[in-house]
DNA sequence: CAGGCGGCGCAATGTGCTTGCTTTTTTGCA
DNA sequence: TGCAAAAAAGCAAGCACATTGCGCCGCCTG
């Protein structure tokens, strides 16, 4: 692995972790007072669990609906042979498609798959159903929701366990 | 609504919101070179994308499983009664569960939520299911699948379209 | 073809980040 | 319980980066 150094989560680590979960947009110094620190050893933390690979990656949300990216699906897809072939060969083809968000290979008899995509409307989720999933060899089931409500859409993950 | 000013998106916020999407950690003069811009501009576009909402926030993703927490449930959930004061109560009180990372109103007669939940190991799974899900009122079914691999996990819209 | 508008680049200013060092707090052991 | 060593916090200076005003250029319009 290539993870250089492990750092033990303190209060204080869980708490910046807590922040930055929701607002990465802030700056050390802000932070630092949210934490109830001053802004060298808040940005030396954030180093540190940079480096550790606690944190992994900023990133920066848009907004969907304004850029005309209106569907989004849930799709559950069953395989017909489970061999690591037909897996590794979906998995691939699957990576290249920028409208999944998401793909997880899940446990349970209905489905092996499970994708969260993001396209602009019905037509093109079709033409994205026929030309890009059941394309893919050993696509045996396909089963699709569609999104009517986003309740909750976060990234953040539960920091009470520690 | 409160969206201030519209952006008509040309190419050159494409490449940003591209490049931002994915490296929220790049500073504006990074940003600037990557799109082919002198930081100034760059920083005013990027400012602009914001007050019109298309840049909704900035987040930090955290490494799961340097946090213990390894189990990913996907949860599909039905209702009994199809009434608005159902699925209120049923959302607010999902919206109060940090465990929950992704909560939708989907289509279908299988089912009529489906969430993303994050949790330490199948013990604390269970006792989520037990004390957290099947506590609200008007749950009817549940059908749980977990993530055995994270093919995609990404927050990335796909601006072709655009 | 002339006028106006909008976006880009440059330079200066101000803000925030970073690094070395000192002080304080915590931890481990007698 | 007290002392010593180590780790973390705070401070200040140097530096990098973001921001803002201004002049220039290209484009669109009348």
């Amino acid at each position: 692995m290539s993870d250089k150094k492990l750092v033990k989560i303190d209060r204080t680590d869980r708490r910046i972790l807590e922040e930055l979960q929701h607002h990465g947009e802030l700056t050390n110094q802000q932070l630092s007072e949210r934490v109830g620190l001053s802004p060298s050893p808040c940005s030396r933390r954030v180093r540190a669990l940079e480096d550790a690979g606690i944190i992994l990656r900023r990133v920066t949300v848009l907004d969907h609906k304004q850029l005309g990216l209106s569907l989004t699906a849930i799709i559950l897809i069953g395989m017909d042979r489970h061999t690591p072939e037909r897996f590794g060969a979906f998995e691939s083809r699957v990576a290249t498609y920028p409208e999944v968000q998401e793909c997880y290979l899940i446990t349970g008899q209905d489905a092996d798959y499970m994708l969260k995509v993001v396209v602009p409307d019905m037509d093109h989720y079709h033409a994205f159903l026929l030309n890009k999933i059941t394309r893919i060899q050993g696509v045996s089931g396909v089963h699709s929701s569609f999104v009517l409500r986003r309740v909750i859409d976060s990234t953040a993950l539960p920091l009470g366990y520690l």
